[in-house]
Parts: C-alpha cells; structure tokens; sequence
DNA sequence: TATTTATATGTTACCGATTTCACTTTCATA
DNA sequence: TATGAAAGTGAAATCGGTAACATATAAATA
C-alpha cells in the first residue's frame, strides 16, 4: 500500500493524497474521498520515504552511559516524556562510559539518521569538543556544563557546599569525602570543590585532603570508605558524591562496630531510593534528574525549530534532604 | 554529498559505489579509488536512502512501561548491549503502563519504521493479542509468557513457590502476601500462584487470603502492610510480589514496633540493590533481568534471519537470595 | 577448441513519499 | 468588466540509495 495505490483508489493525484495529509489546499469532496480510502485500507506513508525526502526524521538521539541507574534512568524518562509529546521517538544509545563509543554515536548521528542529539557523557575529551562543534546536527549536553554548548546541569558546586555547611552546623568537625573521578567535571570535580570550600570556608581547609575516589557502585563506596579511615582515623562526617557511595560507605562503618549517624554522620547525594529506605536515611540531595531531561528536549525543540529566545544554558535547583530535620 | 558525487570524483559508476559498501564483485583499483575519496569526503550513504530501497531499518522498537526502574532498566540495558554488537538501533517507547499507548506504538511500530519489536508490557488485553496476531514485523515479549507469541520470561510461579517454601522451612507459619494485580500475568498472578500452593502444600491453604494487592512502590508497600495487617493480626511472615513492596512493608512494620526480621520476617523479590543495603538484607529471588533483555534480542535475530530452530519460548532461571543463610 | 563459470562493470528502473511548477477555476475588488 | 488573489489540481522532478539486467572479459572445464 503506497500512496499511488490510494491515489487511485480514491480518484484523486498522488499529490492530492499527499496534500491531505500535510494540509494542503484541497476540496472537501476528495478530502473526504481520501478519508475513506484511508480508513478502509489503514494505510499510513511511509516514514522513511519522507524522510528521504523531507530530511526530517523526527528522531533525536539520546546517548547516555548506562541506562540501569536511578539518576539517568530518570533522566531518560524526562527525555521521553516530553520527546514524544512532541511527535519525536528516541533512538537509545548506550556507552558504558566508553569515550570512544560515544564518539562512535556521535559521529554515527551527527551526519544523519537524528535530527537532534541530548548527550549525557561524564568526561570529555578535546576531541568531543571538537566533534561537537561540527556537529551538523543540534546537540544539547545534558547534567554538565560545557563551554560554548547547549547544557543543562545541576548546581552540583553550590549543592555539595550547602550539604557540607549543614555538617559543618550539627558540629560535624572532622570530614571525609568520597568523590568521583575528577574528570567528571559534574560530580567528580565540581562536587568535590564544593566540599573544599565549605570546609575552607568554615576554617578548616586541611579537610579537604581528606578525600578518596569511588566509582558509582555500592561496593566501591564500602571499599573506599576502608581507605578513607585508614588515612584519617577519627572522623566524624563523610560526605559523598552519590548516595550509592554513600550506602557502600554505611555498610563498611557499620560493619568496624561504627555506630552510623551517632559517630559518624554520612551524607550522599541524589536522593536515590536506596538512600531513602536506609535505616535512618541518609542526609543526601535532591536533584531534578527527571526535569534536566525534560529541559534539555525542550532546548533541543527550540534549537529545531530555530524558535528564537533559545536557552542556551540551564542550571537547575537542588534542595537538601535531611531526615533529622523533618 | 551522495553517491553520485562520490562516483564521479573516483571516475567509477554509481553502482560500483554501492557495491564497495556491500562487498559486491569490484576489482582492487576502483575499490581503492572509491576507498581514497570516500575517506577525503567523509562520505557515508543515506540510511533513509538505504532504508527505503532495501526495507531494512536495522532498528528495533522497545516498548516498556517504564525506564527508571531497577528490573526495567536491567532489561533495557540487556537489550542495547546484544542489538547494538549485532550492529542495530534501539527505538525507545516508554507507555507508562497505559495500555492504549502500547497499542499505538505497537501499530507504529508496526507498518514500518522498524524491523522487530521487543514488546514489555504487564497487562495484555484481547486487542492486544489481535494486534500481535497480524503484526507484520516479528514481535518477542520480554517478562511474560504469552501462549502463540515469542516471549523470554522468568520463572515466577516457581521462584514464588520457593521463596514460600524458605519461609515455611524456617518455622514461620502465619503468611501474608502482598502482590501486583492480577492482570499482570507474571508479576501478579504467576507470584500469587507460587505462593498459595506452597501455603496449600504446607497444609496451610487458608493463608492464602492473606493477601493484598500494591502497586510497585515502596509507599504503597507501606501503606497495603498496614491494609494486610488489619486484616490479619498475627503474622510471622509477610511475602511481597517486589522488592520495593517489601521495602515499604519493613517501613511500615517498624514504624509500629514490630521487629523484623525477628518478629515477622518479610521477603520481596527482584533482589534489587535497594533490598540488599537494608539492615539486615531482605530475603528475595534473583531473577535474570539482562539476561532476559538479552536473550530477547537473540530471538528476535532469529526471527529476523529467518534462522531456523530459532526459539520460540525461554524460561529463565532464577536463585533465592537469603542473606541469613550465607 | 568450445563452453561454462566467476569476476567485473555500467545502465536503469525502482523504493514511496514531497514539492515545484504550470495551469484552471472561483471569487472578491477596483 | 477587467484584474488580481486565492484555492485547487495533476504531472513530473527529486531525495539517495539498491538491485535487476545486460554485457564483457578472463579463467577453468569439458
């Protein structure tokens, strides 16, 4: 079934039948003729002949490092909700944090096959920034600031400082922090330097050496949070960068008989699920992983429609949770 | 830049570019002619050109309810990393469990746009299984068993039938059971299933009315715990449909002075990483959910390549995770 | 030597839509 | 009544590839 079988079955031009669908001039009485073929056969164009034709895939899309974590399993859900509200579908591309694969999307994107790109990466090399600005599609970076593109991120620095005041103010002297690579300039690197100046700030600078690296996994953080001891033996906060740290991090106290929040308090950030049902929660913090999503496809659709007053930059709230609080 | 172009810089036909691509005959020079000036240009064919001529997407839809959750998102995961080593795209539809919207993606998917869909959907009406009938790509259910269709799925009924059993092995006698609805055939009714004829072949098949039905967050496993409790008084075990469900029972459960696991010991199942960081670890059954994505994508290669001895049906394993018996 | 067979190549129709173009009809305006 | 604008129409070019077909050469076989 293709358009000039409708065309002939309802009498009309394959123009006409292509007229109707794009709402073009055309009489009430082939309008209606069309209509009824249509209905009767169920026919539907071909998305890929017009797309051939008119350029527009009406695809965006979406890479992302991994896809089973809450934080960017909510972002993705942002994404689509708002994607195909309107009228776009999600072609998914996963990375597993490897910069090469995301190049390999991007480059396999960028000629064609999408209209638009959102891309979650953590570190970027100078050869994304490259590929980036030559992209002859539209990209939107989503959860990280990046010079000269289109981004929506959290305000992981200013989050990270309030989070460590609020130590800082219960009497929390003596910190540690379990951080992420610092060439993830969103939690590795900004996070950490919120920490920094909030112990700076509150008069004790020397804090921030107090420092080890984890990766996103609960087991890292227990393992870590053993060598973050054993170079400094009498803590009395750890802050962390994500609440699965932090979980991992509870566990390791837990189990060297520390009693967690009494001598040690323990914060994550994310306000991840797991953080929530711990018993008592964690101190964490909430971003709005779901709303970066959603602002980085409506960017995308500004960027496509070349509507101007475009966002070019988003930065998005956070709010602290704090269980002893409520 | 097309293949015209590309023809006429390396002075061979059209044709002799298509073929360099799909490893047509092409003698060594013209071969590395096109090779040199493909490379100069960047040149990559038109996947909507391809698309159109050769009907082949080399896309796949995936419809699932939802994308931030721990058992989807493993799925999800599964599925992209066997479809993309098999060199295909994943077009990502989230319905939000609304039945309707599984249908529209279903005959969107359908007619065209992609070559095979994996289809997770939890509750399958009639016209559902009327639209799987004459779907004209070929369609694998992943986390159900649907009887005609191509479907990966878990071994709930039996996995239920254990985790009661481990209950029942432990002295506990007096169950109560908080599932899914039972219109979701694997989540709701197989689990269900498992759990009344162990009760039943434990000589206990009154504790079958104790059950209530949750949806799948931990709030509302707070809140049908307290519903289960009213009902039944004296529980020394409560067996949960999920993970999250079960999290939320524990809540509620301390929140009104009962020890768990002591005084009433509670299961869920998912083993999602959300019950193993409570204290103590829930008991739970691991079931195989990238597996499952994976296995899924497997099929539907088969059905694609029209390999024979493809499967048709996978059950997939599962083992009971009890944290006080390691 | 005659006849397959494999390799190599270009021409051209085709996939299924959109859109430009040229043209006709209708209708309001000067 | 002429005139221009707006509405309506179909033919045909176009998007960028693939594949069927015709054809030619070289090598292998009978």
């Amino acid at each position: 079934m293709n358009i000039a079988d409708i065309s002939r079955m309802a009498g009309v031009s394959r123009a006409a039948v292509s007229r109707y669908f794009n709402n073009g001039y055309i009489s009430e009485e082939k309008r209606e003729a069309i209509r009824r073929v249509v209905e009767e056969t169920g026919y539907r164009p071909s998305v890929q002949a017009q797309t051939l034709r008119t350029k527009k895939t009406r695809m965006i899309g979406v890479i992302v490092p991994k896809v089973a974590s809450e934080s960017i399993g909510k972002v993705v859900e942002g994404i689509l909700s708002v994607l195909n509200k309107s009228g776009y579908q999600a072609l998914l591309a996963v990375t597993q944090n490897d910069p090469q694969k995301e190049l390999e999307y991007l480059s396999a994107f960028h000629g064609k096959q999408v209209d638009g790109v959102i891309l979650s990466g953590t570190v970027f090399t100078p050869e994304h920034k490259r590929m980036l600005k030559n992209s002859s599609v539209p990209v939107v970076i989503a959860g990280q600031y990046l010079a000269g593109q289109c981004a929506v991120y959290h305000d992981d620095y200013h989050a990270t400082y309030d989070l460590t005041r609020v130590f800082l103010g219960k009497g929390r002297r003596k910190l540690g922090y379990i951080g992420a690579i610092p060439q993830d300039k969103a939690v590795g690197a900004e996070r950490y330097r919120g920490f920094c100046d909030a112990v700076r700030d509150g008069g004790h600078p020397e804090f921030a050496a107090n420092c080890v690296t984890a990766d996103f996994s609960v087991a890292s953080g227990h393992e870590k949070a053993g060598e973050l001891l054993a170079k400094c033996k009498d803590l009395d906060g750890v802050v962390c960068a994500t609440d699965s740290m932090a979980v991992g991090a509870v566990q390791y106290l837990r189990e060297q008989g520390i009693r967690v929040p009494e001598q040690i308090l323990v914060a994550g950030q994310g306000d991840y699920e797991m953080a929530r049902v711990m018993g008592p929660p964690l101190v964490t913090v909430h971003y709005y992983y779901e709303k970066c999503g959603e602002v980085a496809v409506q960017m995308l659709m500004d960027l496509l429609g070349h509507r101007e007053g475009a966002m070019k930059e988003v930065k998005l709230g956070y709010y602290i949770v704090d269980p002893m609080q409520v």
